[in-house]
DNA sequence: CAATGATCCTGTCCGC
DNA sequence: TGCGGACAGGATCATT
């Protein structure tokens, strides 16, 4: 399941494959996978790419007509590059259709990614309240403990938190919990100065490392090029059976999610 | 206002 | 072999 690191390195393939290349067209095989903004003229192509950034797990595209694409892979969505295929891939949902016969491909097997098709200027207004980028600066002790303050939730449920901190899932959590050595179920507000200082680094240094290594394909995420990342090699708690210290690890829902945490290195 | 639950989907895996 | 059910899970909306 894509999160901040596997966003960003789907993002970076897809810079690079739109990168000086007209756009043509972006069409739908599945409805509602594509959202046009109302204000959004109706003839937006030929246009070419003129910045990307991420915000959290959302990719957000800025072309030169005024107009962008805000990019959303949710649980299974995938980017993928080809220069072949003219019928629908399975599960493929949309493509780009770009200059010189090359497409991206927009797979999603369960249909909850979106692109939607909006002027510029509209776009913070498709976005939802997102909280820190934990790879920039305003990412700090002070910043974070002012977030947690009064929150009786357990961390792990508050780190999910998009309004909290963007680009989290499932998988860095568990692993940033297990590196702090915090318990999932410890309540958020009653975390000391240290602890929090903690999530911080281990927050920074996980998803650098996991950004590095092309980020986590676990399930089926793959980078626009169909290469595995390979952060999974890393992994320390997810899915783990043992942690790295041949401790049994223990799994628990939370919020309806699977919390995978080690019973002796996490108090 | 915060916390919880249902919902959207389909491929995979497990038990019988 | 095949069927039913649980599970995976990000974000949104409804309910408590």
């Amino acid at each position: 399941m894509p999160e901040l690191p596997e966003v960003q390195t789907v993002l970076d393939g897809f810079t690079e494959a739109i990168k000086d290349k007209y756009i043509l067209d972006l069409e739908c095989y599945y409805p509602g996978t594509v959202i046009h903004d109302p204000e959004q003229q109706d003839e937006p192509f030929p246009a070419k790419m003129i910045s990307t950034r991420r915000r959290g797990k959302y990719m957000i595209v800025e072309l030169d007509n005024g107009s962008s694409f805000i990019i959303h892979l949710r649980m299974t969505g995938k980017l993928v590059f080809s220069t072949l295929a003219t019928e629908p891939l399975p599960h493929e949902r949309a493509r780009f259709i770009l200059e010189g016969d090359e497409l991206v491909h927009f797979i999603d097997i369960r249909t909850f990614g979106k692109i939607i098709h909006c002027t510029s200027t509209n776009v913070s207004s498709y976005l939802p309240n997102l909280g820190l980028e934990p790879l920039e600066q305003e990412f700090s002790y002070a910043t974070l403990a002012a977030k947690l303050k009064s929150k009786k939730a357990p961390i792990k449920t508050v780190l999910l938190d998009q309004s909290i901190i963007a680009g989290l899932g499932n998988i860095y959590v568990c692993e940033i919990l297990y590196r702090t050595g915090i318990l999932p179920t410890t309540p958020a507000e009653s975390l000391n100065p240290k602890s929090i200082k903690n999530i911080v680094k281990e927050c920074v240094t996980v998803l650098n490392q996991a950004i590095q290594m092309g980020g986590t394909s676990i399930s089926d995420f793959r980078r626009i090029d169909d290469k595995t990342g390979e952060f999974q090699r890393f992994l320390q708690v997810y899915q783990k059976a043992e942690c790295p210290l041949g401790h049994k690890t223990k799994r628990i829902v939370q919020g309806g999610r699977s919390s995978f945490y080690c019973p002796i290195c996490q108090k």
